[in-house]
DNA sequence: CTGTTAGCGCGTTCAA
DNA sequence: TTGAACGCGCTAACAG
């Protein structure tokens, strides 16, 4: 095999006739008024050469990687398969791309979150986490990781108050699960079901702190909470089935999120009961898909690439400042109206 | 601002009395034959001091990044949306995490992808690639991107034979378009109707030309091509009804993916028209989401995640071995079938 | 089995 | 304005 050898610095320079440094200068723009003349030849000899910098040499000497990873505490395989996660990523990686940083993305089941090479080695500027897991999971994982040296930005959950290293981004969930709820009381409904996912993740947890809080203020009406056994299109179905066969048809179905949403609409249209005048059904997200429902779902809009995109800015600003200027961000939520409801 | 330093291999070896090679071959598992003594001593002092090995001085020296590159050539910032780039993304990512690689990912629109991080610095071990373009677009692409020294893996696409040093790995859509165009028309259709999206995907593409190569064997039957102009629901919606409106309801609706056939589906349904009675709809993809349709898809499953997984495998076994053992890697799909047909 | 030496590619420091 | 020396943290090669 035939494995050329790289080109570096020290070939740029015996090429153009000036030193390392002066190459090194004039790739890195400093010395501005260095000589057109030399500039030139740099220049010349660099791209005739095809000089690529190699990051391992340039971070070693700066003590800096140049790229924040990413990491996504997530049971299934595909964790990065649901939209709010692929948005939060799509935004927080062209952020950093444009900043000159990279992204290093890794899935993991909380078990093996110890042993990734993102937390094993020292390999990244910064830390951004989406974790999932009981609150007293989420809690040691947040724990350990801001014992690690790398900032952190937290997302999707709040932290107790302790670490000032930590960063946290969030949505309003809570005050959008309230929303939905107060809407669907109003409306009249008695029996209110949560469909949820018996997986924990906190956005969850915290559309049905808004959802109870709501409810509570109407003596009349009642909510039970259903846990799917996972998120597959199945899944939700027979669970809610399964109520159904037992308690009947509620007046509200609230769901965690629009994909549980549509599970269920499909579910309940193929049984023949009518939305909203049978049953009033809510989601959560507002991506685009969430328009493949019939009738079009009544749901909360999600920032989650504008979200992906402030934490790649404060994690940046962070760097360079060296502390957080904020401890805890919260995004707001917005209805997007449909006719399920 | 408290910067603590950096625990080093030196630090590690001073505190538990051996030299500083000793520790890097205890960390690294070399010389299992080493004292059981020393190796506690040095073991100690690793998590008592908390070292964490710094990637950047190995891999300088090893001449190794330990990390891949994805690119994702695509005009949407939210290049990472699509469900089948997003189980590419997983497998990969997955595959290489678990064998000790990182993953780099970046998406970009096609006209700044020279300027990216990735091929302007030298910093990762290998390049996976996923490009829509038109054809000369991408032959462009690829040529440029080979030229640089990291082997080179282009999903989805098929290459012109020079390269031996890039891999291509794809699955049969060629012949999913072929078999459900088959079954339309073997059910009598006649006015077909092929829906994809303007933005060229090389997989949209291969699909036209198996449903090309199969309309073309059924005298009495036609083949129309429509273009949404992005792949958003009501951009979808309005490319068919302002087909519908001129030409009248076709007989088949053969849609570039499940996206794309479920916005069909949800126009025509609302248009009163009946499926699969007045219209056949297929899709193509088959991800969970697919049965987020009413009736439920005809569509072909295609292996994203076990292509994305084979593509770390093949990347890291070229590193080693030198080459690829193989040029082109097609993957089948697999019909499986719904209600709308 | 363990220690010493050398150098990977880069940018800071200091001298010219 | 440019050049030479140095060392970031690590491991291959060799010496002991």
């Amino acid at each position: 095999m035939l494995t050329l050898k790289r080109v570096t610095l020290k070939d740029v320079a015996k090429k153009s006739g000036v030193s390392v440094m002066t190459v090194s200068n004039v790739i890195n723009g400093k010395f501005q008024h260095a000589t057109e003349e030399t500039r030139k030849r740099v220049e010349q000899a660099v791209s005739s050469l095809g000089y690529r910098t190699n990051l391992s040499g340039k971070s070693l000497r700066l003590a800096r990687r140049f790229a924040v990873g990413m990491i996504i505490v997530d049971p299934s395989p595909t964790f990065i398969a649901d939209a709010y996660t692929t948005n939060l990523v799509a935004g927080l990686s062209n952020f950093l791309n444009l900043n000159g940083y990279g992204l290093l993305l890794q899935g993991t089941p909380l078990r093996e979150l110890s042993n990734i090479m993102m937390l094993r080695q020292s390999l990244v500027d910064g830390l951004c986490i989406f974790c999932s897991g009981t609150r007293t999971e989420r809690r040691a994982v947040y724990e350990e990781l801001s014992k690690h040296s790398e900032p952190l930005i937290v997302f999707q959950d709040k932290l107790d108050a302790e670490n000032k290293s930590v960063l946290s981004i969030r949505q309003d969930d809570a005050v959008g699960g309230r929303i939905l709820a107060n809407m669907v009381a109003e409306s009249g409904a008695r029996k209110v079901v949560y469909l949820t996912l018996a997986h924990p993740w906190p956005a969850l947890e915290a559309r049905e702190r808004g959802i109870r809080s709501s409810i509570r203020r109407w003596p009349a009406t009642s909510l039970t909470v259903l846990q799917a056994p996972n998120g597959d299109f199945e899944s939700v179905q027979v669970t809610l089935a399964s109520y159904i066969a037992r308690h009947g048809v509620p007046d509200a179905v609230l769901a965690g999120n629009d994909q549980i949403a549509i599970a269920a609409q499909c579910w309940l249209l193929d049984q023949g009961i009518r939305i909203p005048e049978d049953i009033k059904v809510t989601g959560f997200n507002a991506f685009d898909f969430a328009r493949y429902a019939r009738p079009t779902l009544t749901t909360m809009k999600s920032p989650a690439y504008e979200m992906g995109e402030l934490g790649g800015r404060e994690i940046l600003a962070r760097m360079e400042k060296g502390r957080f200027l904020r401890r805890d961000i919260v995004m707001p939520v917005r209805l997007q109206r449909g006719n399920s409801l």
